[in-house]
DNA sequence: AATGAGAATGATAATCATTATCATAATAAT
DNA sequence: ATTATTATGATAATGATTATCATTCTCATT
């Protein structure tokens, strides 16, 4: 079953309706990779149909998260961004505070812990964020040639 | 050195003045504990002084991040608070998604593999947030009662 | 294929948090 | 005390998100 489907199914259960614009908006958020804000979600979209709505775009987006298929993703500044998870495994992030560019990585042993402070305060999982901030080695360079 | 005093020395090493606003709203900010929006901390400095500005206090919580006696926490549904770090040692956050409720948890060993992280990728540390989502027990009780 | 009830759309207005502007007031160095 | 500088609070402006609503679309049923 692949993304589309998904989210058809995901519509029925709900006793909604699969229409253009939300196929249409899927589609280009699907042919994303990364972290987009609504706004870039929109733009994408109008690619395919001009005509597509802002608040549709928000609306849809939490439909798409909702079903399964995206999650938020904060920035540290704030911004809120979403992130298909399509072809995407679970992964965390590390991100330079000064130009911006975001590793992913993955580290069983971390989420081993987590694992484990769940059970010891009896929460049910529900996922988690977790996001390192540094300098990256560029920027590392950089500052190091202004002085 | 008090919080206070350090405060005061930052603003002096940046050519900037301790005013009656700004020492309001941080001894307002220092007597909360967990996490503050900033109309929160608004109202807090208002049961001091009720002619203190939204506008100021803005400023003033930036300040007092910069000076490193504060830190930002987006809290999952993207509203930004904040916490002093006066006698409140560096620590992540499992939330309940229903109520909202917060636990303080210290992991050494997810402390421990974050910093292998930063070595990997060259990167200069700045921090970090964490922030694992669940059902707390209470929470989960009360979706049983419901069926 | 046509119908009709319910749901979705896009334009726009409303809201909320945050930031910018600016005339006045407070501060600190002389 | 004087003065140059900075800070203040009121208000306007901004940007992101949500609500409203008349019109349009969808889909199960005919």
């Amino acid at each position: 079953m692949n993304e589309i489907e998904r989210f058809e199914a995901y519509l029925r259960a709900k006793h909604q309706k699969m229409t253009q614009p939300r196929r249409i908006i899927l589609e280009a958020f699907l042919s994303t990779e990364g972290h987009l804000t609504a706004e870039a979600i929109l733009l994408e979209a109008k690619k395919i149909d001009p005509g597509i709505g802002q608040a549709t775009v928000f609306r849809t987006i939490r439909l798409i998260e909702n079903a399964g298929l995206a999650r938020e993703a904060l920035q540290a500044d704030g911004a809120r961004t979403f992130e298909h998870l399509a072809d995407h495994p679970h992964h965390d992030h590390l991100r330079c505070v000064e130009c911006g560019k975001v590793i992913e990585f993955l580290n069983p042993s971390i989420e081993r812990e987590q694992k484990k402070i769940f059970t010891q305060y009896s929460f049910e999982p529900r996922g988690h964020t977790m996001e390192l901030l540094g300098l990256c080695p560029e920027c590392q360079a950089k500052k190091r040639g202004e002085y």
